[in-house]
DNA sequence: AATTTTCATTTGTCATACATTTAAAAGTCT
DNA sequence: AGACTTTTAAATGTATGACAAATGAAAATT
C-alpha cells in the first residue's frame, strides 16, 4: 500500500482511502482482519492522524469497514450485508433518478424489463410461501378506503415477493434501487378506484400465472403491468413540468 | 437538519452525515448548491471542525457533494454521474461476490438475465455503430495468440456493446456491477481455443440475431452462453474449493 | 473462585495553527 | 479604457497535541 505525497491534484486521505480499498477488494486483506491502528496507519503513510481518519470514514462510509473503540478495538474489514448492499443500491439510484440524471420512463422501463428476467426464475422456484404474500396484498389493495400510501406499500410488497420468488438476492437487491427510485414519482400519483381495479386485475392475473409456472404468460402481463404504470405517471410528469414552467 | 448530541450509540460525524444525506436525499438542498463553510456547520452543529470534516468525507465517499478549495470554494451537492455510479455499484458487488455473501453461480444467473432483459429494447434499438463494435471484438476475440486477458476484455467490450444497445442507462449500469464483480473469476479461467471457437460462435450468432432485431433468438443464445460460461467456471471453483481445504 | 479495580490501548472529539488553493478585488501599466 | 499583475480574503487540506470515552485484559481484592 503506497501513497504518492506529490499528487497534489487528489488529497491525501482520498488517496489513502484509495490504497486501503484496493487492498480490501482484491483480497491482500480479508474478512474481519484488523488494520493498523490509526497512530501506525498515520506513522506508515507518514501522514496525520486527521488525515488517516478522514480516509477511514470514507471507507466506513462504503460499509468497507468498521470501526470499534477501546483496547482492541479498531478498523476491521467489514462482511458486506444485504442489508448495506441495499442501502447503497438505493441511495445512488434515488440520486440518479431526483437529479433528472434519468427520466421517469427509463427507470419504469428498467424495473419491469428486470422484474420480467426475474418471472422466469419465479415461475420455477415460487413456493406456497411467496404465492401467499402476493394474494394477500392483492386482498389489502382490494380493501375500499384504503389510502394512497399504503396503496404503494402494499405495491412493493407485492412485487418484492415476485421478486423474491426468483430467489436471486443480487436481482432482488438491484430491483430494489430500480423501485425505490420510483418511489418518490409513485407517491405523487392519486390511485383512483379505477386505477386500481384494473392494477389488481393485472397483480391477480400475475400470481395466477405464477402459480401455474407460467412464465412467458407472467412476463407479458408485467408488460401490460409497465404500459399502464407509463400511462398513469405520464399525467403526473405533465402537471409537474407545466408547475416548473409557471 | 438536527442531530442529537446525547445519542452515545452513534458517532458524531455519522449522525451529522445522515442529517445532510436526508436533507440531500429529501431535496431540501438542490444541485450544485453550496453547503455551509465547514467553520458555520461547526458552529450550526455545536461539533469542532473535524468532526464536520468528517462527516463531509463520508458523504463525499458515496458522491453526494464535491468539495473545491479556495475563496468561493466549499462544498456542493452532487450531480452524481454515471461513472460515480458505476463506481459504486461496482465496488459494492464486487464485495458481495468476493466475500462469498453470493455464489459465482448466483452472480452469473443474474448477469445474463438482466443482459436477456436487456436484448428485448437492443433489438429494436441497436444502431449500425453498436453492430460495427460487436463484431468489432468477435474479430478481435478470433486472433490467434490472444492472452486470456485481452480476451476478457475484448468479451467485457462485446456485452458492454449488447448492453448499451437497449439504451437505458439504468440497466447498464446495473450490469456493469454484476459483469464486473464476476471479472476477478473470470479471469482465472483458462481460455482454451476449443473455448474460445464455442463463444465467438456464440457471439456471432448474437450479433446476426440482433442485426435481424430478432430478440428472442438473442435471448435463446445468451442463456445459451450463460450455461456454457457456468460449465467453464465450475472446474475453476472446484478447484478453489479444493485449495481451501487442502 | 469470583468479583472488583486498575491499566493500557484505541477510537472519538476538540482546539489551534499553518499550508494551499482559488477567485474576486485592487492595483498597475500601456 | 483596457489588459495584465498583484494582493487579499475565504475556504479546504494537513499537522499537532490534548483529552474523553470505551473496552477488554490483567492485576488485585474479597
Amino acid at each position: 500500500m503506497k501513497i504518492n505525497p506529490n499528487d497534489a491534484t487528489t488529497d491525501l486521505s482520498a488517496q489513502i482511502a484509495k490504497a486501503i480499498r484496493d487492498a480490501i477488494v482484491s483480497g491482500h486483506l480479508i474478512m474481519d482482519e484488523r488494520l493498523p491502528s490509526e497512530s501506525e496507519l498515520s506513522d506508515q503513510f507518514e501522514v496525520s492522524r486527521s488525515t488517516v481518519r478522514e480516509a477511514l470514514k470514507r471507507l466506513a462510509a462504503q460499509s468497507l469497514i468498521r470501526t470499534q473503540r477501546g483496547a482492541f478495538g479498531g478498523a476491521f474489514i467489514n462482511r458486506i450485508s444485504y442489508e448495506e448492499a441495499y442501502g447503497q443500491q438505493i441511495t445512488t439510484s434515488t440520486l440518479l433518478l431526483s437529479m433528472n440524471t434519468v427520466s421517469f420512463d427509463v427507470a419504469c422501463e428498467a424495473r419491469f424489463a428486470m422484474e420480467r428476467a426475474c418471472a422466469t426464475f419465479a415461475a420455477q422456484r415460487r413456493t406456497a410461501d411467496h404465492l401467499a404474500t402476493m394474494r394477500t396484498e392483492i386482498q389489502r389493495q382490494a380493501q375500499p378506503g384504503l389510502s394512497d400510501e399504503s396503496w404503494c406499500a402494499s405495491d412493493i410488497a407485492f412485487h418484492r415477493a415476485l421478486v423474491d420468488a426468483a430467489q436471486n438476492p443480487i436481482m432482488s437487491y438491484q430491483l430494489a434501487g430500480a423501485v425505490e427510485a420510483m418511489q418518490p414519482l409513485m407517491n405523487m400519483i392519486t390511485f383512483t378506484a379505477r386505477n386500481r381495479e384494473t392494477i389488481i386485475r393485472l397483480h391477480s392475473k400475475i400470481a395466477d400465472h405464477l402459480d401455474n409456472k407460467e412464465a412467458e404468460k407472467v412476463e407479458e402481463t408485467l408488460v401490460n403491468l409497465s404500459d399502464y404504470t407509463k400511462t398513469l405517471a405520464y399525467d403526473v410528469i405533465a402537471a409537474k413540468q407545466k408547475h416548473k414552467e409557471g
